[in-house]
DNA sequence: CATCCGCAATGGTCGTACCATTGCGCCGGA
DNA sequence: TCCGGCGCAATGGTACGACCATTGCGGATG
């Protein structure tokens, strides 16, 4: 609470914002490859039916991203990958919403993996009173909703947003947006394998090791809770079959969903 | 090579994005709180000379950053700075350019603490021949080139950037626009208080172990790399004793200051 | 054949006009 | 007096049309 919605975008649905989603996705999905020129303002202008207004803000949003560059004569440019900020709500969005996905969604639990269990740690050493107290309803939500509801997935998003918002490091807090994401994406996959109870016991056990101010069984457990998650969505992935549209790189994204052989740190 | 600039904005210096650097540094540096509003359009119109298209595409821009949120008759509103996208090489800029960037700078240097060494970590096991080869020359530019050169920053950068990029994830290569702007702030500050041959030596240690596939090794070393640049950066700004210039809020910035007590990890 | 210059394409900026949404106050009824 | 609905007006959203600035490219020139 105390907080705004954090929409797809942050600001309502407006023609720009369409616009722009319409073609972060082309450039996200990969039909305009690196190095593309986009239209002309002139041709988006009539191919889309909006003024020059609507399509300027729209690149200008795409550009604030990374993902294009522009200038004179030389038009609008798809910019290479590297370029581009994953980092950021919509890009990521755009991604997860794309035909192909597992990739990058296993990269993006492998960077969870790499800093939520080290929030967890920092968090143990610096949560306040009332992230504490915040925790405990999180986890109380989590607790007491049913299976799939809203609420249980809002109180799931809390509980690790509160974590990373009590390591006091604004830059771990933006990670936040990041996990949102994801999490809607297991729930649109097929919401925990794993029995409700074992989930709110990983989770209980996390937070126990915060308030104690344990950080080494904090990251430990959150290690492990984030790994049955990203479990869960790889075997989602699997059994539905999805997404083989691709050239033919379905069997090596194998390889980046091991991110360690062996226990860790 | 084979790489475009990212200059501080992803695109050439106009109305625009000068705008927005100003209204962005504004927000960034706690002259304008969350809920505050901004101008109206008109009156930013008038004050800044531009039109209102100008206006409009820098507004975008920031919102795009999750920095303010626009709405008919509410105006233009700054956001929570929760909701900022803090992982965005502009805002990043904007707080690193900021007369009180201590506490930002040891955040970003503890993102890098979390991040970079768990990248050394896959970097060991994914990274390819090319890759390697990149990162040979990247150690060989860092040994060759003379102290605070152009070139050395390129090569210290590179470096960086290449072990991100052989993790193979593309969400921690976007991490690597934000180390970017850290190694700037290194050497404004001034570049490596450590005598350069043992700079050279970290780095060098790290490379074997990648190119060994040593996970451990690459990352215990590239967490000593890293804690030595922090101690740098942080001796710096204790020395140079800067930005008292805020309100009041100097004593207590210290609080924020000291993100590790004791040693660490 | 090399160099320079000018054209034209394309984004950059500007100004105006009108539409859409919404906060807020006015007005009428209970 | 209090409450609720309705309309005004402020503000952003969209749309045109014009002109400026930059730059790729080809033709003119030595």
């Amino acid at each position: 609470m105390g907080y705004e919605r954090s929409t797809i975008d942050g600001e309502r649905s407006n023609r720009t914002v369409a616009l722009a989603a319409e073609f972060g996705r082309m450039i996200t999905s990969g039909d305009l490859l690196s190095g593309d020129a986009l239209p002309t303002e002139k041709e988006i202008q009539s191919h889309h039916g909006v003024s020059r207004t609507v399509v300027r803000e729209a690149i200008r949003h795409l550009a604030a991203k990374g993902l294009v560059s522009v200038g004179p004569k030389v038009g609008t440019k798809v910019r290479p990958r590297i370029a581009w900020n994953m980092l950021d709500a919509d890009v990521m969005a755009w991604h997860l919403t794309a035909p192909v996905r597992r990739p990058f969604i296993e990269a993006l639990y492998e960077m969870r993996l790499i800093n939520e269990p080290n929030a967890a740690r920092l968090a143990a050493r610096r949560i306040d009173e009332a992230q504490s107290e915040r925790l405990r309803r999180a986890l109380g939500g989590m607790r007491d909703y049913p299976r799939g509801s809203a609420e249980l997935i809002a109180a799931d998003l809390d509980f690790h947003r509160i974590v990373l918002e009590a390591t006091g490091n604004p830059l771990l807090v933006s990670l936040g947006s990041l996990i949102e994401r994801s999490l809607s994406v297991s729930f649109s996959l097929s919401w925990r394998q794993n029995p409700q109870d074992e989930t709110v016991r990983q989770h209980d056990r996390v937070m126990q090791a915060i308030l104690s101010g344990d950080g080494d069984a904090a990251e430990l457990f959150m290690r492990r809770l984030i790994e049955s998650a990203f479990d869960d969505v790889i075997h989602a992935l699997y059994a539905n079959g999805e997404e083989e549209t691709r050239s033919g790189g379905a069997p090596d994204a194998r390889k980046i969903a091991e991110p360690r052989p062996s226990g860790a740190a």
